[in-house]
DNA sequence: GTAGAATGAACCGCGGTTCAGTCATCGGCA
DNA sequence: TGCCGATGACTGAACCGCGGTTCATTCTAC
C-alpha cells in the first residue's frame, strides 16, 4: 500500500528545495533527496514535476482559503474583516518563509499556474474579499458606487505586493507592522465616511 | 560592422515569441526565426539566451520610466501627477499587448524581475511614485504621516494587479476604464480631505 | 512466498551554444 | 571601371550537458 504520508513529505521537501533554488534550477533528484528517498519514487506519487508544483499551490492555498473565511466570519463589522484579511495575510507571509519565496516569486511564472490549473484557487480568495466589500456595501460603511471587482484587486494587489517586496528584501523589518497601515489607507480609500 | 539594428530587432522579436509561447517554452531558434535571421547570429549580439530578457526588460523598463518621470513634471498638482501615473500604466499595457503579456507574466518568473538585474530598474519607477507622494504629503494634500514606502508599494501592486488580471483575462473590457477608480480610491485613501 | 513499494542507474530527448564554412561588402590597384 | 583579396558578419548543422523520466531489480511487510 502506498503511504499516504508521503505525498505531503514530498510536498514539504519540495517548498524547501525550490525556496532554495527556484523551481527551474531544482532537479527532482534534489527533492528526493531532502525528502530522504529516491527519485523514482517521486513517481509513484506525482505525474510529473510540473504535477509537484501544481498540487504543492493547490493545497497551500485551499488551506489558507478556508483559514481566512473561518477567520473572517468570526468578525462582525466589514471594517474589521478587511484589517483581519490583512493581518492575516502578512502574518501568514512573515512565519512560513520558504512558502512565501516559492508562492511570491517562484509560482508567477507564466502560462502554467495562474492561468489554467489554479485559477481557481486564486479566484476563490479574491471571493472572499469581494463579499466583504459587497457586505460592507450593503450595511453603508463603503461607498455605494465602488467597483468591486476594482477594489478587490486593488487590495490584493497591495497585499501582494507588500509581501513580495518583503520577500525579495532583506526582510529586515516586521511585515505586520505594515498590515495596519495598509489596511487604514485601504479603508479610508473605499469607506463613505472616515475612519 | 555589426549591424546596429540586430539587437532592436531580435528583442522585438523575442516579445512575440515570449508573449506566444512564455519563456522557457521559446526556443533561442524560435526568436531567430521570427527574427528572419540564423540562430547563432542571435550570440553576436547577446551573451545568452537569459541577456535576452534581461536586457529586453532593462531597455523597456527605462524608456517607460523615461516617459513617466516627464509626463509626470508636466502636471502640477500633486493628485493630478498620481491620475496621470495610473493611466498612463494602464494605458501602456493596453496598448502593448506583447509586451504586457511579457512583463506581467513571463518576467516575473524567479529571480529575474524584482531580484537580480532588473531590480535597478524597478526600483527606478518606485521612486518616481515616491517623489509624488513625498511632494503631496510636503504640500499638505497627503496626510502628513502617510509612510512612503507603503504608501508606494500599495499603489504599484495595485496597478500592477489590474495590469496581470486584465493580460490574463480574455481582455474582455477596457483596462483604461479602471484608472480612474484607481487614482480615486487610493488618493482618497492617502489624502487629508476629501477628494 | 508474494504483492507491491522503493530504488537509482541509465536512457533519451531537448535545446542552448559553438564553430567551421559561406557569403556580402569594400578598399586598393591596374 | 572592373577585378581581387581581405575582413568579418552570418549561417545552421552538430555537439554535448542536463535532467526528467523509466523500469529491471531489490527490499519489506504480511
Amino acid at each position: 500500500m502506498r503511504d499516504p504520508d508521503k505525498p505531503q513529505a514530498i510536498i514539504d521537501a519540495a517548498i524547501r528545495v525550490f525556496a532554495r533554488n527556484g523551481y527551474y534550477n531544482s532537479r527532482v533528484s534534489d527533492i528526493a533527496r531532502e525528502a530522504g528517498i529516491a527519485s523514482g519514487t517521486i513517481y509513484l506519487y506525482f505525474k510529473t514535476k510540473d504535477d509537484i508544483l501544481v498540487r504543492l499551490f493547490r493545497e497551500k492555498m485551499a488551506e489558507w482559503v478556508a483559514l481566512v473565511r473561518k477567520e473572517v466570519a468570526a468578525e462582525g463589522d466589514p471594517l474589521a474583516k478587511i484589517r483581519k484579511i490583512v493581518a492575516l495575510h502578512f502574518r501568514k507571509i512573515e512565519e512560513s518563509p520558504d512558502l512565501a519565496e516559492v508562492v511570491q516569486v517562484e509560482l508567477r511564472q507564466g502560462h502554467k499556474f495562474f492561468r489554467g490549473a489554479s485559477a481557481h484557487e486564486v479566484s476563490a480568495y479574491f471571493d472572499v474579499i469581494q463579499s466583504v466589500l459587497e457586505e460592507g456595501v450593503a450595511a453603508g460603511r463603503f461607498r455605494r458606487d465602488l467597483p468591486l471587482k476594482v477594489a478587490t484587486k486593488m487590495l490584493f494587489g497591495a497585499m501582494d505586493q507588500l509581501a513580495t517586496s518583503w520577500v525579495l528584501g532583506k526582510r529586515a523589518y516586521r511585515l505586520t507592522d505594515a498590515a495596519a497601515p495598509v489596511a487604514s489607507i485601504f479603508l479610508k480609500g473605499v469607506t463613505t465616511d472616515d475612519v
